[in-house]
Order: structure tokens, then sequence, then C-alpha cells
RNA sequence: GCGCCUGUAGCUCAGUCGGAUAGAGCACCCGCCUUCUAAGCGGGUUGUCGCAGGUUCGAUUCCUGCCAGGCGCGCCA
């Protein structure tokens, strides 16, 4: 194997193609008959007993060769123990291969990751595709709440991972900014300014009666207007407030938007008619009693659905297919959205809409479906209504437990998962939460790595010799951080960035043990030896990797605890 | 009725292409600070992986059916 940091970053994989060649050259020597499989994959064994890495590849190729699993391990086996980066193979159990590295090469990784710095865990899966990441897309008619707070964690931190792939990301917020909530909206402000009743189905919450307030103190002349003129106002004007206020909450949680695309525009630019002639001329559209439709159902879609309404005007389904098409047409290869479980009959429509378009609704769309969040306060679920005012804001749960805890808690389930928030214990035992023992980890190396310099040992490359780091606690850090690459690339894959707050909990369990049985510094008054040193530079390189990880996530690494 | 999601320890939940004795945190019990952060470490207790079949060397994982819970099926947005 080379030296190069190429090879060394991704030391599975390359044993993985050597042992594809091995299984490949007994296949061709007649050693076993059968076919070459597509690829070999290792694992790492739960237990440590088990080596370093396993396979089971001979259990999958004993079928064919007509031969016992252990018989075609044994041949795969002796081929393996060649390599100079193995210590030993051994077969166990049915006939799995149990490979052991020699620890000095493991080792090497410290360099690597010290050499890549913010960009270890970077790769390119992803590379030459773009990416548009669409994400929260409330109605500018009142507060973010808890289900926008869990995109709003997790969308943010699944295009944090998809660009670490190499994606090139856009993140877009939609701004519902039209229709019938719209002016519900400015009327409810409005009724609310004037001390007249809400109107029916109107917005009942008591940001209603702020903004009203806010407005009129503003610019008390809008009192003055009259009718549809002065509706209109205050319509325009709490909207610009409100959408202001969602931006700047999800500012202060560190949720990033490059687009803000407004609904109105698409109107405006005439965006609607053109996605129009485009499903047109694709021969999908079609009028009937004076209607104008989309036939979904030529792919997949329950039913058609209406782009424009007998009495003439669009459709909300009007605005999303253009919408589509826009993205498109600004060059986005794939398009994901992000939407809650009770928008789940979006799917068939938004992939039928893809095909009407002429695009791969396999490929070109992604539809991810959270689950609600369920809250639990004081051992009773919060049902939420907003008539009755029991929303939870995204303001209020950071004012509750800050913004690492919220992002962490929302972002380390699956979106399938319907999760459920016990507010008592993130209000009352924030310690509890698996964030801090993340953060903890992060904030204890950097308090070694300080007494570090103060008692001048380095954590300097120059001074890095491999061969100090052969305790089982620094092998096995250095297993758990060389796995931080492939978990990023499937996060991205995948599009599930709790895989990386996992992990990072894994890593951090990991050098807790290391740092229980493993002293980095002198003790009293040892010399300083090659040992101190190889180990600050392993703290380093797993400092290194906790910060990009939660970097990912958008939670803070801090230096002190 | 049709469709999507979920069902794993007392609680909250991990467990991508099927792999070895099914895991973590919390809770409960017992140890560990006269030197790098005890928000930590080590040990113990806890399971019909919803139920029943099927596929095979092997199923929590894949397939079928059923049960339970959540959500959705507008010329609303």
């Amino acid at each position: 194997m080379s030296t190069t940091a190429e090879s060394t970053q991704d030391a599975q994989t390359a044993l993985e193609a050597h042992i594809l060649g091995v299984v490949a050259q007994a296949i061709a020597r007649g050693a076993f008959t059968g076919a070459v499989p597509g690829s070999v994959r290792l694992e790492r064994p739960k237990n440590r007993d088990h080596g370093d890495y396993a396979t089971s590849i001979a259990l999958q190729l004993a079928k064919a060769a007509g031969i016992a699993p252990q018989e075609v391990a044994k041949i795969i086996a002796a081929d393996l123990t060649a390599l100079d980066a193995i210590t030993s193979v051994e077969i166990a159990g049915p006939g799995f291969i149990n490979i052991t590295l020699n620890r000095a090469s493991q080792a090497e990784l410290v360099r690597t990751i010290l050499v890549a710095g913010d960009k270890y865990g970077h790769g390119n899966s992803l590379t030459g595709v773009s990416i548009n990441l669409e994400f929260i897309s409330a109605n500018p008619t009142g507060p973010l709440h808890l289900g926008h707070t869990r995109w709003a964690a997790v969308g943010d931190a699944l295009g944090r991972v998809l660009a670490a792939a190499g994606a090139k990301v856009t993140q877009e917020f939609y701004i519902n900014d039209r229709g019938n909530q719209m002016d519900l909206f400015g009327a409810s402000v409005e009724a609310a300014a004037l001390g007249l009743p809400i109107p029916e189905n109107g917005y009942q919450g008591e940001y209603i009666g702020d903004l009203a307030k806010t407005l009129v103190t503003q610019d008390k002349s809008i009192l003055d207007l009259a009718g549809e003129a002065r509706t209109i106002e205050f319509r325009e004007r709490a909207y610009k407030l409100q959408l202001a206020q969602q931006q700047g909450v999800l500012e202060t949680f560190h949720t990033h938007f490059d687009v803000w695309f407004s609904e109105r525009t698409l109107h405006e630019s005439g965006a609607v008619e053109h996605g129009m002639d485009k499903l047109r001329k694709q021969g999908h559209v079609f009028e009937l009693e004076d209607a104008t439709w989309l036939r979904t159902t030529d792919y997949g879609d329950d039913k058609d659905r209406v782009l424009i309404k007998s009495d003439g005007s669009y459709t909300y389904f009007s605005s999303d297919t253009a919408y589509y098409i826009n993205k498109r047409e600004r060059g986005s290869d794939i398009c994901i959205y992000m939407l809650g479980a009770d928008h789940h009959g979006y799917v068939g429509r938004l992939k039928a809409t893809a095909a009407c378009a002429g695009d791969d609704p396999d490929y070109n769309v992604h539809v991810l479906i959270g689950q609600l969040v369920k809250i639990m306060e004081g051992g009773e679920e919060v049902k939420l209504s907003k008539r009755a005012g029991t929303i939870i804001t995204l303001e209020e749960l950071v004012e509750k437990v800050g913004v690492d805890a919220a992002r962490y808690t929302l972002i380390r389930y699956p979106v399938e998962t319907p999760m459920v928030l016990d507010v008592d214990i993130l209000k009352s035992n924030t310690n509890e939460n698996p964030v801090y023992y993340v953060q903890y980890a992060h904030a204890r190396i950097a308090g070694v790595l300080r007494n570090a310099a103060e008692l001048n040992i380095s954590s300097e490359l120059a001074d890095f010799d491999p061969a100090q780091l052969s305790h089982d606690r620094e092998n096995e850090l250095l297993g758990s951080l060389a796995q931080f690459p492939r978990i990023v690339a499937s996060a991205a894959e995948l599009r599930e960035p709790h895989r990386v707050a996992r992990y990072l909990e894994e890593l951090a369990g990991v050098y807790h043990g290391f740092y229980a049985d493993c002293r980095v510094l002198p003790l009293g008054d040892e010399p300083a030896a090659a040992v101190h040193s190889a180990r600050a530079a392993l703290c380093a390189a797993t400092k290194q990797t906790l910060n990009n990880g939660l970097q990912l996530l958008g939670v803070s690494a801090p230096e002190r605890m």
C-alpha cells in the first residue's frame, strides 16, 4: 500500500479492494468456483476479540463454491496475510474472516486527520451534483412552531452534510405569501388594531395583537386608510414584520438560507405560465369542466390535479409545479423536499409533476417525510393548538434549552421517528442531554492540549511517532476516528444527518475511555517522552474530528465547559 | 375503504445493501478523583426485536398476511 495521505485516509476501502482482488485471483486460478462478487464489505466487529475488521465474504461465496465456508475462508485468508499492514488474519465461527491491522500503520491516521484539518471527513461522493434543499417553508402568518423547528435543525444539518460530501447545495425557504391565508392574516391584524373581533377562521394568537400594536406605533396614518386599501396595507406590513421575525429567529438558531423564495414572485415573473407551457408541451395538461388540469395519474398519482380553477384563479398546486420547474431551470439536479407527515399525500403528486415535466422522479425529486413531534410537559402530552394558544415556538424552545441542545436533540433522531420531547427533562436536567456528553469530550481535550502546551509537550506532526500508539484504548480510538469519513458519506447519501450525531456520541465515549486509561501528560516529575507527544497528537486529531462533526450539525464545540 | 409512517429493555430511542452473544442514554445497585475537566470511567440488573407464516447456511433487518398507534386522501393554502 502506498503511504500517501489519500490511501491512508480510507484504509478500509483500500483493504476492501485488496480482499476483492484476492477473491478474484482465487477464483481465476480455480481455488474454488463461483462468480466474483461486485464488492467486498468489511465491518467493524462489535466484539473486539474479532479483530479490527471482519468480513463474511466466505459465507456468501461458499454456496456457489460448493465447499464449506471455513474452507473458502482459509483460501482467502492465506493470501491476505501477505499484506504489510495486516498483523493477523483469523477464521472464526461459521467462516468469518477477522483481520487485525498493524497498530503503527493505523496510527498514521493521526497524520491524515491533522493534515486535513477541518476538511477531515469531507468527501467527493456528491461532487458535481447540484442540490436544492427546501425546508420549513412556513406561511409568514405567525411564529415558527415546533414542527418547523425540527426541520430547521435537521434541514440545516442535512445541507451541511451534503455540502461536506461535495454537493453544491442551495438551502431554500419557500415563502407561502399568497392566497387566502395571507388575506385572513391581514384581516386579523387589522381587526386587532381596530379593536374589532377577529374574523371567522382568522388568526387568534397573542402575537396578532402585538403585530397590530407595532404597526400602529410605527405609523399611525395606517388607521386613516379605509376599506380594502387599509386591509391590504395591514397585510403587507404585517407580512414584512412576521417574515423578518422568522428570519431573525432562524438566524439565532444558526439555520441559514441561501434563498428566500416568494410564491408571489412566481406569479409576477410569469414563471407559472412558463411552467404550464412546459407541461403543456409535454402533453399532460387538459381542460375539463372549465378547469385546467395536470394529468398526474399518468405517473402514479391517485388523481389528477387542478392547475387553474373554473373561476380562473390558480391553485396552490400550480405554484408548486412552477416552483419545481423553476428550481430545475436554476440548475438544481436534485430537489429535496422536507415535509411534515401531514403532507405525505404530496409525495405522489410531486413525483408525478416531475415526471410530467420530463424528469426522472426517482432521481430528480427526493421527498423526506418527517413525523410530527409530540411534546410532554408535566407528564402529559401537550396538544398543539393555535387556537388554544398551546403551540410551542422555536423561540420558546431555544429559550428553554438553548440552541445547541435544541438543535442536537432534534437532529439525533431519524426524521421518520415520531419523537417525543419531554420539556421537563430538557429544562430541568440538561446534563442528561447527549449533546453535553459530546461537547464535554471536546472541551476536555481542549483542556488537555492547553496543559500540554504549558508543559512544552508537542502535539505537532513533526514530533509524532505512530509506533508509540499501541494501547488497546488508543487502537480503539483510532478505529473510531477512521470511521468518520464514511459516516459523513452515508449520512449524505441516505439524507440522514442523525448518523453524524450518533457517531459523535460513540466517538466521545471511546475518547472518555481512552482518557481514563491512557495518561496523556507526564505525571509529576516524569520527563516528557515520545509517547506523550503521540498521545497529544491523537488528542488533537480527536478534537478535530469532534469539531468537524459538531460543525456539520451546527452545534458549537466549546473550548471550556 | 385506499395510501404513508411507526411498533426493539421500566422510559426515550439507535441498529443502510441479511451475519457472530440485539445496543446506548436515563432509571436502579456497587466501585473509582493525593496531579491531564467526575458533565467522566469501570462493573451489575433489565428483552416472546408487535403477532403468524415465507425466502436461506443465517432474519430485528427482505417478502406476505394480521393486530395496534399516528397521519393523509379538496377546483383549501
